[in-house]
DNA sequence: TCAATGACGTATC
DNA sequence: CGATACGCCATTG
């Protein structure tokens, strides 16, 4: 997933099945909270609905809108515009993840 | 061990 | 839209 690109976004099952782990989105989510920020763009994941799955009292939260806006993403409130900026993984991307 | 718990997803109602 | 229900499974206590 390090390889979201800038001003796109995808959600916690989509990396999940580019991952080769079809319905296991919570398994991305754990990664995410875990797996402190190793310069990964996590705040380019939000859930299918596109809306950003952090506590809104959490401080990351204000932190991921920030770091959208600063990318051009169009937010809604704290929904961010999937039909313009959801990730459309590249040819390059899915040979990759299948290991050709 | 076992039950509860998620930065989730899809299907219904 | 909001509310529920159920699937998934590593991690926690």
């Amino acid at each position: 997933m390090s390889l979201i690109p800038y001003s796109n976004v995808a959600s916690y099952g989509q990396i999940a099945d580019l991952a080769g782990l079809p319905n296991r989105a919570r398994m991305v989510s754990k990664a995410l909270k875990s797996s402190n920020i190793e310069a990964l763009p996590w705040h380019r994941v939000v859930n299918s609905q596109g809306k950003i799955s952090i506590a809104p009292s959490d401080p990351n939260f204000r932190l991921q809108l920030s770091l959208l806006r600063e990318e051009g993403v169009e937010l809604k409130g704290s929904r961010v515009n999937l039909t313009k900026h959801r990730w459309q993984p590249s040819l390059d991307t899915l040979l990759f993840e299948l290991n050709f």
